[in-house]
DNA sequence: ATCCAAATTCAAAGCGCTTTGGCTTGATTG
DNA sequence: CAATCAAGCCAAAGCGCTTTGAATTTGGAT
């Protein structure tokens, strides 16, 4: 059914029955009323594509996932997509997904820029310094980058977490356990997220006297097997760590995997502190959490990313939106006071 | 630039600058070869909106993904996804992604298909009999189902691993281990996927003569804090199994660190065999394999009914395509004789 | 030189919607 | 009572492309 037949069917023109349904003021209620009607029972679908060549907007948001290094999608992205199309079933938005390597980058973002399939962009995965930025600028076309780079952040719109901060308190907390050999599993750190968190570590660490030891500060990526093969590493050194910080629930359930393995536990002999982007699968709602961590949820985090570039779609002009989210401090079983402080105790 | 000014800058007609662009023979190739010439410098790129009204085609693919229970969007999707980018960037297609709650999930097909926004649709998660297919049918729309049905498989395309045959396998090769106390770890077994399973782990027991016991038999949501908190069940019990099937390395993770906690060793005191989807961020390149598992690339999978769907979309009146894949028996570190076996082995 | 088919090119008609500008009403006003 | 005006509706012109059907050019065969 297509808008001609259904207005010739009521006897109107194309006209009154497009502003009918779209709600536009200058038609009768009465007529209103009936082409809604009439429109429901024939179930009258509008072409998106004959609207959007008319209209110009699509109603879709582009997302460019690029794969890492190891041609991985980051797991944290269904969550992040699971909040961000909840907000888009909402606001009868669609979304739009391009996979892409690091080489086709720039030519998707063009080709989504410049052939207008999309709205607005949210930019995944942000570097510490990303040119993406500046071509998207350059591209005029509205986006939302989750996270930041170091570039004229003032200049786009973002949101991000407080990772910096949030390091620092987890650190920090570590440091106050008495522990004072805190090892570093961090992501990858060309991402500009996994600088911040270094840079929090580090200021955690001189803020409670501690000399940082590059030996025991690692950047990979965040995937589980990594955080076994470190904290093997970090188990067969002379003297090993009585702490760690990893900056992904991956990570640190790989740590935990190979501290079991080598008999130990993790919150009695070594304590474990991790970022926690509350991954779905991994979450469990009814227990004690399983990590100490920072904590802030991705998801909601992708819920409010769309909810910004709708906003931002629909109001070219808007100056940009910018929110820095600070993560919990959540208490698991994977902390505990250092050994060195718990005999120091006893001897009292 | 668009069409007219391009051609107009030719002192050409638009049709002829069409023709030479989109490959069509009636053109000479001198002139081809000046307009394109012309159409990248001056980086022409046809709106995709009049491309899309005028062809009736959209080169998109829409993914329509379903909400678990528990608000979750399988965690298995993001390397699915992964696959099926890779092939829609080399391909020249979009993929477009509907996030959608149980409840919304006709309408969403309807709106997807009646306002011809995709060229076809991947169905994911397909229950056991799934009454998606049919409305689909009705629809006429191409898809293709990751996973299939039981009413009419013959009737539509699909890609499917051999989850029956694979359980079977696995099954038998712990009993061949000597264990006779298995018990199973499997997905939602509304999942048609997971009834296959269970279909092959009593086929399996059967064929060694093991009677199904069926309060060591679990139909979980697949995530990690599952396989911990069933184990945890499974070892409380008074005669507790010697051997886990578990539908996915995130159950069996769960289950492997309630193992170790419980001072306990998979593959020595417990084995475990699981089904690996090989999910990327799990995935260890150079160890030798965690779980002994049937595995299947979920990726390759989602690559493939990409490409699956792409040719049928191309040839509307083809025959249904399936394939059924066989997933392989893996060797890992987590399976070992039976500690009866080991024992009698070591009397003579 | 002439003619015909093949090779090129073009003008114009869609694709299905929105939106501009104008046309009818019937009611309101001076 | 004529002039004014708002409400409600419509015809037609886009949006930027593809594709049909016709016109023109070309090159070989006669």
């Amino acid at each position: 059914m297509k808008l001609k037949e259904l207005s010739d069917l009521l006897g109107l023109s194309q006209t009154t029955v497009s502003r009918a349904l779209n709600g536009y003021p200058e038609v009768s209620e009465e007529t209103r009323r009936k082409v809604k009607l009439a429109a429901e029972t024939h179930s009258y679908q509008p072409s998106s594509h004959a609207k959007r060549l008319a209209t110009g907007r699509t109603h879709t948001i582009g997302h460019v996932v690029p794969l890492s290094s190891h041609e991985m999608i980051n797991p944290h992205f269904s969550d992040f997509i699971a909040g961000a199309g909840e907000a888009y079933a909402r606001l009868g938005y669609d979304m739009l997904i391009s996979v892409v390597t690091e080489a086709d980058q720039e030519r998707v973002y063009r080709n989504l820029a410049s052939g207008r399939k999309v709205d607005g962009l949210i930019v995944h995965g942000p570097k510490a310094i990303d040119p993406r930025l500046a071509l998207l600028k350059s591209l005029d076309i509205p986006f939302v980058v989750h996270g930041r780079s170091d570039d004229a952040p003032d200049s786009y719109s973002w949101l991000d977490v407080n990772n910096r901060r949030s390091f620092v308190r987890a650190t920090q907390f570590l440091a106050d356990l008495g522990h004072s050999r805190i090892a570093l599993l961090n992501g990858l750190e060309d991402m500009n997220f996994a600088r911040r968190r270094r840079a929090g570590f580090l200021d955690g660490l001189a803020s409670r006297g501690i000399a940082p030891d590059p030996s025991i500060m690692f950047s990979d990526e965040m995937i589980e097997p990594n955080g076994y093969r470190r904290m093997q590493q970090l188990l067969a050194m002379p003297v090993r760590p009585d702490a760690i910080l990893a900056a992904s629930v991956l990570l640190a359930m790989g740590a935990a995997r190979a501290i079991q393995e080598a008999g130990l536990k993790p919150g009695r002999d070594i304590s474990i502190v991790t970022h926690d982007d509350q991954l779905s699968f991994l979450r469990d709602h009814n227990a004690v959490p399983m990590f100490t961590a920072t904590r802030s949820s991705i998801r909601d985090a992708g819920r409010r990313c769309a909810e910004m570039i709708i906003e931002l779609a629909n109001n070219p002009d808007r100056a940009p939106i910018q929110e820095l989210w600070e993560a919990e401090l959540v208490l698991g079983s994977s902390t505990g006071p250092s050994l060195h402080l718990a005999k120091s105790a006893k001897a009292l």
